[in-house]
DNA sequence: GATGAATGAGTATTCATTCAT
DNA sequence: CATGAATGAATACTCATTCAT
C-alpha cells in the first residue's frame, strides 16, 4: 500500500501499472490480487487508510465548539497534515479533479478540501468540521463591526486554505510557510 | 479540439480514448490523425489555442507597472477568464498535477497558476506578470507600517488566486461569487 | 513510376506508402488513381514497363544459336543491365525473396534469375534464353575432353552470375568489376 | 521463435503479424510480449540465435590459417548449414535487401554474405574468417603462374560462393547439388 | 501464502482506398 | 484532370485480471 501510494501520487493513477507497484513492493502480482481484488479496491484501501490517519490528527474536543485557539491548532494542524501526508494529498486532489473517477467514487464531492467522509464511515465527520467552522464564523461576527459579513469571510477562509493546501503539496521548498501559517491565523482567527 | 478538450478535462486526459473524441466530433479515427500527428499533439495543440485565447485577454498595458486600480482589474479579469476557459483549466491542473505528464512537457513548473509561458511563445510574459505582481507588493509596502511584510503578503496574495481557482473551477454555483471577488480585491487592492 | 520504383527498390515495398510517392512525384494520392487501380497495380506496371527495356537490350539475333561471342556479348550486357536498372533489380531480388508476394504473383518463379516472362508477354523468351545457354554447354562438350560435364558447369555459370548479380546490384563501387567479367568471360566462354 | 522464423522467412517480416505468429504458435498475443518487448525484439532474438547456431558449425580450428583440406571442409559446411538453417537464411537475405531494415540495424552489412558479427558477439569472427579467406588465395599465389591474380579469384570465388548461396535456399530440388559442390571445391581449391 | 505464465479486451496509430468537388 | 478530406480495417502493443501450481 506504500508503494502504491507512492506511485499512484508521483506518476498518476491511470499510468501506474499493477506489475510496477508489485516489482517495486518485492511481491509477485499474484499476490497482490489475494490481499485486494482489484486495482480499484487498493486504491479504495488506500485512500480510507489514509483518511483515517488523517482523521486521528483531528480527532479532539468533538464538543462542536472551536475556540479561537483551537481554530489557530486546527490551521497549524492542516499545514502539518499536508506535509506528513503529502503523498496521499497529491493523490486525492488528483483523483478529485477527474470527473471520472469522482464519478465512479460517487461520494467524492467536487469540492476536493471537503467530504472525503465517505472514507472514514464517520458519516458526519465533515458536516461536523463544516459546521464547526462555519459556526466559527458566525460568531465573530458578534465581536465585528456590523457590517462584517461571515459567509464570505469563511469563503475567503476556505480558498486560502486550498491554496495553501495546493502550493504545500506540490512546492517542497517552505523557506517563508512559517510566516504564511502565521499570517493565515491572524487573518482569519 | 473542442470536443477533445472538453473530454480531455471532464473524463482525464489519459482516460479519453481517440475513439471517444472521434465519435463525440462524429468523424473518424483517421482523419483526426490527418490533423494531428498523435493523441499527444492533440493535447498540445488544444493547450496553445487556449493558452493563446487566454494570453489576449490580459495583453494590455504592458509597461511593467500595475496601478491599483489595473491591479483591480486583473483580479477581475482572472474570475472571468476562470470561468470563461473553465475546462482549458480543469484541464491544466490536473495535467500540471501529474508528474509523467510534468516532465513529459518539461515547461510545465509544478507550480500550477503561473508558468504556461513556453505554449505561447512570449517568453518573458510570465515574467513580466511575476514581476509586476512583486513590483506592486512592494510598492505597497511605502504606504504602510514599517513592519508590514510584502513577501508575506503577496504569499498570501498568491495562495488566495490559487484557491479562489480551483474553486472557481470545479464548482459551478457562484452565488456568492461577486462577494468574494470584491473581498480579494478590497483585501489586496 | 519512376518515383515508386526508386522507393520501393531503396525503402521496401511494404516500407513505401502511396502518401509518400505521391508527394515526392508532386502529384495528389488521387490522382495516382487515376492511372492506377491500386498499389500492387502500380508495382505491376512499373515491373513490366522495366521488363519490357531490359527485353529490349537482349532482343538480337533471335535465331536460338548463341556463338562464343554472342555469349560473350551477352555477359557484358547483363553486367551493364544490372548497372542501368539497379532500382529495378533490387526491387524483383527482394519481391523474389518474400513468399507471399511469390504466391499473389504466381508466375514469379522462385529462381529470381529467370522466369520474367509472364511481364513480358512474349512466352518463349525465358525458355529461349534458357535452352540457347543450355544448347550454347552442350556444344561446349563436342570441344572438351570425355569426362566434360555441360549440366554442371551450366549450373556453376548460373550461380556465378546469381552471384554476380547481387553482388552488383547492392555493391556501387566496382574498381574489379572489369577484371571480374572478363575473368567470367573466360571462364565459361 | 521457431514459429516466428518460419513465418519471417517465408511471408517475409512486414508481412508477418504478430497475430499469425501468436495465433500458429497457440499462444495469446499477450504472452508473447512477455517475452519480448516488441516485434524487432522477437526478430533480434531469433537473428541471435541462428547465428549463434551456426557460429558453433563454423567453430574450429581458428589458428587463422585455412588448409587446402580445411577449405574443402569450409565449402562443404557452408553448403550443409544453408540447408539446415534455410528459414534462417532467407530471413536473412530478406532483410539484407531492403534499406530500411538495414539502417535500422545499422551493423548489417550491405553485403550479405559476410558481416553478422554484431548478432554473435564475437567481434573478429568475420574479419577471421575474411582473413583467412583473403590468406588463402594470396598464398595460391605461390604456386601458379605468375599472371595469377588472386583478388580476382577470391571474389570470383566470394561471388560463386553467394550466387549457390541464394540458389540452394530458395531451390529445395537438389539433385545436382553434390556435383555442383565438387565442382566449386575443385575450381577453387 | 505465493508465484508468474497466460489471457483478451482495449488503445493508439497507420495506410490503401474512395469520392465529392 | 486533379485534389485531399474522409474512411475503416488492420496492426503493434498494454495491462488488469485469472488460475494452475
Amino acid at each position: 500500500m506504500d508503494t502504491a501510494l507512492e506511485q499512484f501520487a508521483n506518476e498518476g493513477y491511470y499510468a501506474t501499472t499493477i506489475n510496477q507497484i508489485a516489482r517495486r513492493a518485492g511481491i509477485s502480482k499474484g499476490l497482490m490480487y489475494n490481499y485486494f481484488d482489484s486495482k480499484e479496491a487498493l486504491l479504495v484501501a488506500i485512500l480510507q487508510r489514509s483518511v483515517m490517519e488523517i482523521y486521528k490528527y483531528f480527532d479532539v474536543n468533538k464538543d462542536g465548539y472551536l475556540s479561537e485557539d483551537e481554530f489557530e491548532f486546527f490551521i497549524r494542524k492542516i499545514s502539518f497534515v499536508l506535509r506528513e501526508k503529502r503523498s496521499f494529498w497529491r493523490l486525492f486532489f488528483q483523483l478529485v479533479m477527474q470527473k471520472e473517477v469522482r464519478e465512479r467514487f460517487s461520494m467524492l464531492s467536487s469540492d476536493p478540501i471537503v467530504k472525503f467522509e465517505f472514507l472514514t464511515g464517520e458519516e458526519n465527520f465533515v458536516s461536523l468540521i463544516s459546521g464547526m467552522i462555519a459556526d466559527y464564523f458566525s460568531r465573530k461576527k458578534e465581536k465585528k463591526e456590523p457590517e462584517y459579513d461571515p459567509v464570505t469571510d469563511m469563503n475567503m477562509f476556505l480558498i486560502t486554505l486550498k491554496g495553501y493546501a495546493i502550493t504545500r503539496i506540490y512546492i517542497e521548498d517552505d523557506k517563508d510557510d512559517e510566516k504564511l501559517i502565521d499570517r493565515i491565523v491572524e487573518t482569519f482567527k
